[in-house]
DNA sequence: TCTCCGATTAGAC
DNA sequence: CTAACGGTCTAATCGGAGA
């Protein structure tokens, strides 16, 4: 039996979560800005056809915006996170293989469902009905097939948000490939497609059909799976369960220049309490500390600086003030008064189930110290984010990003409701 | 010569 | 007024060090 496998793709995600609270924007040409107010991550329909690229820098824009009213927004991620779970929780009762590809989409197996069109419009109208998020489903017999089925849906309005390539004849797939820029299928980018262009492959159709060992020899594995999709045979399955992560990065563009060492810390103990949480999250605990800083690397004129220290540690850690200590000190190694800093960030890497503990000798008897983590969790589980910090944190401003223009949490903050 | 490591690259969104 | 350019994550690959 073909494999079934929809993409639902949420359109222009981060737009549409603002707009289904603010309709008045309905047809206002808007984007959506990175953290830091930096870039620009989501565009309206409106501002794509005004020509606002993605990641194209606000600053840039401006010109362009001012004269066309275009609204920007700061990223407001607690609500697109949880608009996000709303629509993964309705695609959920259409087949209870799903696998969450990122925060707007989602592939769902509808191997085996009678009427897939029917099926796949119904999807459609009920996450709209209930959330009110536009989105568009892709149907083909691999991921990256249903990833192309999505992008025709997306492009071509006839499809009215539903594309099936599997219902294709074999005449129709080849001329759709054919039209098809190699750089559109998923796995391709920017590199690839140049290097691709030196072998003549430019088309998704010439990369379906290119002679498989040079391309493999050539481009590797990666590329020579995402051939076997085109050619309808499946090489990435669906992962239903988020694997743990091997390694955890926490670190923020400041709103400023940052000069003094304890405004450092007292950034750097932010990032080590966000790292050291998602990793209590998923039951690891890691056995490398990195810290990193950077200069502004915009500012050419500048002199640059971006150092990086690892501390590999005698036993595993999952708790935020031993994590802490090590990244206060692995800063003061680095920290060099003379440059501007504008980004730091803690990495935890060698990371391992808490299971996995290896008793140490010389480790210091403290039974209960995971306590006070799971004490801390629980209360920042119950009142935000925030609510209970480690004590370096939030001494010192001048590090926090720049947000000028968020949007309040409409679904998960009673207080940011504006009718209650 | 083989293996392991860190660093680099390319990709996704 | 000026300066203003994201964050996380994975896998593959490469080159050097050491076995």
């Amino acid at each position: 039996m073909t494999p079934q496998l929809a993409l639902v793709d949420c359109n222009n995600f981060y737009v549409s979560c603002e707009r289904i609270f603010r309709p008045d924007l309905a047809r206002v040409p808007m984007v959506i800005l990175s953290n830091n107010d930096g870039c620009v991550v989501s565009r309206s329909n409106e501002a794509k056809a005004l020509g606002i690229k993605m990641g194209q820098p606000w600053f840039e824009c401006q010109p362009l915006a001012e004269a066309h009213g275009i609204l920007a927004l700061s990223s407001n991620y607690a609500l697109y996170a949880d608009m996000s779970n709303r629509v993964m929780n309705i695609l959920r009762d259409f087949s209870p293989q799903c696998e969450v590809y990122s925060i707007d989409e989602c592939f769902v197996d509808l191997t085996g469902s009678p009427r897939l069109r029917e099926l796949s419009y119904a999807m459609r109208e009920r996450v709209g009905r209930w959330t009110g998020m536009p989105v568009c489903v892709g149907i083909g017999p691999t991921k990256t097939l249903a990833k192309l089925a999505n992008h025709v849906a997306k492009k071509h309005p006839r499809s009215q948000g539903v594309f099936n390539y599997n219902a294709l004849t074999g005449d129709q797939k080849s001329q759709l490939l054919k039209r098809l820029p190699v750089q559109e299928v998923w796995g391709v980018g920017r590199k690839l497609t140049q290097r691709l262009a030196l072998h003549g492959v430019c088309t998704a159709w010439d990369l379906r059909e290119a002679h498989m060992p040079t391309l493999r020899s050539e481009f590797g594995v990666v590329l020579e799976k995402t051939q076997r999709e085109l050619q309808e045979t499946s090489c990435m399955p669906l992962e239903e369960a988020p694997c743990d992560k091997q390694q955890i990065i926490s670190s923020r563009s400041f709103g400023g220049m940052v000069t003094e060492l304890p405004v450092l810390k007292d950034a750097l103990s932010t990032f080590v309490a966000n790292a050291c949480a998602k990793l209590r999250a998923q039951n690891s605990h890691a056995a490398v500390i990195q810290v990193f800083l950077q200069t502004n690397r915009f500012r050419k004129e500048l002199p640059q600086y971006t150092p990086s220290l690892a501390v590999p540690l005698p036993y595993p850690t999952n708790d935020s003030l031993e994590v802490n200590r090590w990244a206060g000190w692995l800063c003061e190694r680095m920290f060099k008064p003379e440059y501007q800093y504008k980004k730091a960030g803690v990495m935890l890497s060698e990371i391992s189930p808490l299971s996995h503990h290896q008793g140490d000798l010389l480790e210091t008897a403290r039974p209960d110290k995971h306590k006070l983590m799971q004490a801390l969790d629980g209360l920042n589980a119950r009142y935000g984010r925030g609510a209970v910090k480690v004590s370096t944190q939030g001494a010192y401003t001048g590090w926090q990003m720049k947000q000028e223009r968020k949007s309040p949490n409409y679904t998960t903050s009673w207080t940011d409701v504006p009718w209650v």
